[in-house]
DNA sequence: AACTTACTAGCA
DNA sequence: GCTAGTAAGTTC
C-alpha cells in the first residue's frame, strides 16, 4: 500500500503549497459541518507538513486556563499575514478552538515524545505532533504589540494564562471567532517622550478635582494622546462622559458592562482608528485600545468594584499601572480616603502626592457610646439610641431632613422556629435567609436563592416562625409607627428613588450613590458588625464609609457603637484623618499585610466538604515544603468555619509575599502539578 | 476547559 | 464479564 500522501497526489498533481491549499480546503470545509468527521480530519492534517517543506510556526495562546505557547504550522503562503495578535482557528486536542497568535519562530521545541502515552494517544495514532493553523480570522492584529505586552504581564502578575488575560482585552463580539473588517486609518502619531507619572489625587469633596482633570485632559489632547477615565460604576461613568462631553466638546466613549455589544464594537473600531481619544468606563474600559495612551483617571481608586471577581482575577488600578507604565502615561488615582497601599506609597514619595482639601464638612461628629447611652424601651428593636433620637426630633421639628444609615437590606436578618427553634437557612450556602416584605420571599443575599416565606416551620410543621433582626424595610416601617405623619423614605438596592418632600431616609450604602442635598442629620446605628468582621481591611472599609457619610452633611453625623474608642472614630471625631491611616499603618507593618506585603489567596471549592479541606491541607503542606524563597510566606490555611456558597465548600490558603511575580510563578509551577478531583482551584492576587 | 483513557465498585 | 461512575493525564 502506497503512502496516502502519494495515493491523493494521483488526484492533485499540481505544486506542493497549492496541494498543502487543497487539502485544507478538504478540512476546513469538512469541519464546517459538524464534528463526525474529526478523525479523518486530525489524520489529514497529520498528514500536511510531509507535503511541502514548512519552516514556519505560529504561537498560539489560547483562553483556557492552561499555561503555555502552542505551535502550529504556517504554509508559506500565510506568512505574510501572520502577525503577533491576530485571531487563528486550529484544532486543540481533538476540538476546533479559536486563539490568539502570539508570535512566531522557525523552530518548534515540540516533540511528540512518546508515542505510547498513557493519557488520550489518538486512535489513528498519527494526529500527535505539530498540526498545521485552519484559518488566519484578522488582516489587522487585534492586539497591537504594547497590548499583548501588558496582557502578558497581567497573566504574569494575575495568575491567569496569557490568552485569558488577552480575551479580558477583547470586545465581546469579536471573541467567539467573528470577523470584522475596517479600515484602520494609519495615522502617524507623534513618538515625543512619555515620562510615567503615578499620582494620588486626595480631596475630600472632590470639587477640586475638576481642575486638574480638565488641565490633564486638554494637555493630552493636546498632544494627540489618548485617555482613560475608570469610573466605579456606570452611572458614574455616563456622568462623567456627559460631562466632558459638554466641557470640552470632543468625542467621549463609554464602555461598560451593560453596553450592547455592537455599541462595544463599534467603540473599539473607533478607538483603534485613532479616531475616539477618550473613553469612561467601568473596570473593563482599562483595556480600551486607545492608541498612543497618554493618561489614565480612576476615580475613588479604593473602590473594591475594580477587582474582578471571576476569572481572569485582575485588579483594574493594578493593570492601569502595568499599562501606564509599559506605555510611558500618566496615572491620577482620585480617592477621597485612598486605600492604605496608595496612602502609603505617596506618602513615601514612591507616587506623587497631590493633597487637596482634607477637611471633613460635617460641623458635629459625635460617638454614642451604646454601653453607657440606652435605649427607650420601644425604640430597643430598632436600635434608636436615646441621643439620637434627640437629635432626630431636634431635627424633624425644624423641618431639617435625617439619613438613618442602616448597612442591611431587608425586613428581618434571621428566621427561627418558636417551636423546634430550626433556624431557616440557605440550601446552597448555610447563610441565614432574609425576608423580605414586599413580595414575601426569604431571599440569600450570598447567592440570590429565593422563597415564599412560610407561615408554619417547615421541619417540625407546627409552630409560628418568628423573624428577628433589623434590615432597612423593618426600620422604615417601624418609623412609620414611631413618628407618624413625618414623611419616610428607603433606599438602597430595591428602593432607588427618593420623593423630594421625604424628611426621614432609611438608606444603606448607595445613599453614597446619590447627592442628596440639605441633610441636617446622618445618624448611623451600629458599624459594629462591619467593623468586627474577620477581613483585615474592614476597618479600612468602616473608616471610608464614615468618611463618606460625613461628607454628605455640612451639619452633623452621630455613630452609635460599642467600641467607642476605636481609632476609626477617634480619627473622624478629632477631625484628623492621618491618624486613622497611621495607627492602621501600624497594626499592618505588625502582621506583615499590605501595604507591607502583598497578599495571595489561593481558593479551592468543590462538593464534597472533607475532600476539599483535605486537598486544601495537601497543597498547603506541598507549598511549604517546596518554598525555597524567604520572600514568599505560605501563612494559614483557614479552616475554621467551612464557608458555603451555592452549593460549594470553599477553602482558602493566604500567602503573603514582597513580590507578587516570584510568588505567582513559583505558585503556577507547584499548581500545574497539583490536581484533585472534583476541586477548583483559583489563584487571587491582592484580594480585596 | 474539554476531551481522552484507565481504573474500580457494583452487579449477575 | 459487564457497565456506570470517577480519577487522572493531555492538549502544539
Amino acid at each position: 500500500m502506497k503512502h496516502p500522501v502519494e495515493f491523493l497526489k494521483k488526484f492533485y498533481r499540481t505544486s506542493p503549497e497549492e496541494f498543502y491549499e487543497f487539502l485544507r480546503g478538504i478540512l476546513v470545509h469538512l469541519t464546517k459541518r459538524d464534528n463526525s468527521q474529526t478523525d479523518f480530519v486530525l489524520y489529514l492534517t497529520s498528514l500536511m507538513p510531509s507535503i511541502c517543506s514548512l519552516k514556519m510556526y505560529a504561537q498560539v495562546v489560547f483562553n483556557l486556563p492552561i499555561e503555555g505557547r502552542f505551535d502550529y504550522f504556517v504554509p508559506p503562503a500565510w506568512e505574510q499575514k501572520l502577525r503577533p495578535g491576530v485571531r487563528t482557528e486550529v484544532f486543540f486536542g481533538k476540538r476546533r478552538c479559536f486563539g490568539y497568535i502570539v508570535g512566531k519562530a522557525e523552530e518548534t521545541e515540540y516533540k511528540k515524545v512518546n508515542p505510547v502515552r498513557k493519557g488520550a494517544p489518538n486512535k489513528i495514532g498519527l494526529s500527535n505532533g505539530v498540526k498545521p493553523i485552519l484559518r488566519i480570522l484578522d488582516d489587522i492584529p487585534i492586539l497591537d504589540k504594547t497590548m499583548l505586552k501588558i496582557t502578558r504581564r497581567v497573566s504574569e502578575y494575575y495568575a491567569c494564562s496569557w490568552g485569558e488575560a488577552i480575551e479580558a482585552a477583547v470586545p465581546k463580539s469579536l471573541r467567539k471567532g467573528r470577523r470584522i473588517d475596517y479600515n484602520p486609518r494609519q495615522e502617524k502619531f507623534p513618538k515625543t517622550d512619555k515620562a510615567s507619572e503615578v499620582m494620588l489625587l486626595q480631596d475630600i469633596k472632590g470639587q477640586g478635582r475638576w481642575e486638574i482633570y480638565l488641565r490633564e485632559i486638554n494637555d493630552n489632547l493636546n498632544k494627540n494622546r489618548g485617555i482613560i477615565f475608570l469610573t466605579p460604576d456606570k452611572e458614574q461613568a455616563g456622568l462623567i462622559q456627559k460631562e466632558i462631553k459638554e466641557r470640552l466638546n470632543v468625542g467621549v466613549g463609554l464602555l461598560h458592562s451593560n453596553q450592547s455589544v455592537g455599541e462595544e464594537l463599534r467603540q473599539w473600531i473607533e478607538m483603534k482608528k485613532g479616531l475616539l481619544r477618550i473613553v469612561v468606563g467601568t473596570r473593563l474600559a482599562v483595556f480600551a485600545p486607545l492608541v498612543n495612551l497618554g493618561l489614565v483617571i480612576i476615580e475613588e481608586e479604593q473602590s473594591s468594584v475594580y477587582k474582578q471577581d471571576s476569572r481572569p482575577h485582575y485588579h483594574a488600578v493594578g493593570v492601569a499601572k502595568i499599562r501606564t507604565k509599559i506605555e510611558g502615561a500618566r496615572l491620577i488615582l482620585f480617592s477621597r480616603s485612598p486605600s492604605l497601599e496608595t496612602w502609603y506609597q505617596a506618602k513615601r514619595n514612591r507616587i506623587k502626592y497631590i493633597l487637596k482639601d482634607i477637611r471633613i464638612p460635617a460641623r458635629q461628629i459625635k460617638i454614642v457610646d451604646l454601653q453607657r447611652v440606652g435605649f427607650i424601651p420601644q425604640k430597643r428593636k430598632i436600635r434608636l439610641s436615646i441621643s439620637l433620637e434627640d437629635a432626630l426630633n431636634k431635627t424633624l421639628n425644624q423641618k431639617g431632613r435625617a439619613v438613618l444609615f442602616l448597612n442591611r437590606r431587608g425586613f428581618a436578618i434571621f428566621s427561627y422556629c418558636q417551636n423546634c427553634g430550626k433556624v431557616l437557612r440557605c440550601p446552597r450556602c448555610n447563610a441565614n435567609l432574609i425576608l423580605h416584605f414586599k413580595n414575601d420571599t426569604l431571599t440569600c443575599h450570598r447567592c440570590n436563592y429565593r422563597t415564599q416565606s412560610p407561615t408554619i416551620c417547615p421541619s417540625c410543621n407546627s409552630g409560628y416562625i418568628r423573624y428577628s433582626g433589623l434590615g432597612t424595610e423593618k426600620l422604615e416601617s417601624e418609623l412609620h409607627r414611631l413618628y407618624p405623619g413625618v414623611n419616610i423614605a428607603r433606599l438602597d438596592k430595591e428602593e432607588k428613588i427618593i420623593p423630594n418632600d421625604a424628611q426621614l431616609i432609611v438608606a444603606t450604602e448607595s445613599v453614597l450613590k446619590h447627592r442628596i442635598a440639605n441633610l441636617d442629620l446622618i445618624g448611623v446605628l451600629s458599624p459594629d458588625t462591619a467593623l468586627n468582621r474577620p477581613d483585615f481591611r474592614a476597618g479600612e472599609k468602616v473608616f471610608a464609609l464614615l468618611l463618606q457619610l460625613a461628607c454628605l452633611t455640612s451639619n452633623c453625623l452621630i455613630i452609635q457603637t460599642k467600641f467607642p474608642k476605636h481609632y476609626c472614630f477617634r480619627a473622624l471625631t478629632e477631625k484628623r484623618i492621618n491618624l486613622f491611616y497611621e495607627t492602621e499603618l501600624v497594626f499592618r507593618r505588625q502582621s506583615h499585610l499590605p501595604p507591607f506585603n502583598h497578599i495571595i489567596m489561593v481558593k479551592l471549592r468543590g462538593r464534597k466538604e472533607e475532600r476539599v479541606s483535605l486537598a486544601a491541607g495537601e497543597l498547603f503542606d506541598i507549598l511549604n515544603n517546596c518554598n525555597k524563597n524567604k520572600s514568599i510566606k505560605i501563612v494559614s490555611c483557614f479552616n475554621q468555619i467551612p464557608h458555603k456558597k451555592r452549593d460549594n465548600f470553599h477553602e482558602q490558603i493566604l500567602i503573603t509575599t514582597r513580590s507578587v511575580i516570584k510568588a505567582v510563578n513559583f505558585l503556577k509551577k507547584i499548581l500545574a502539578d497539583f490536581r484533585r478531583s472534583g476541586i477548583i482551584i483559583t489563584v487571587d492576587v491582592d484580594p480585596v
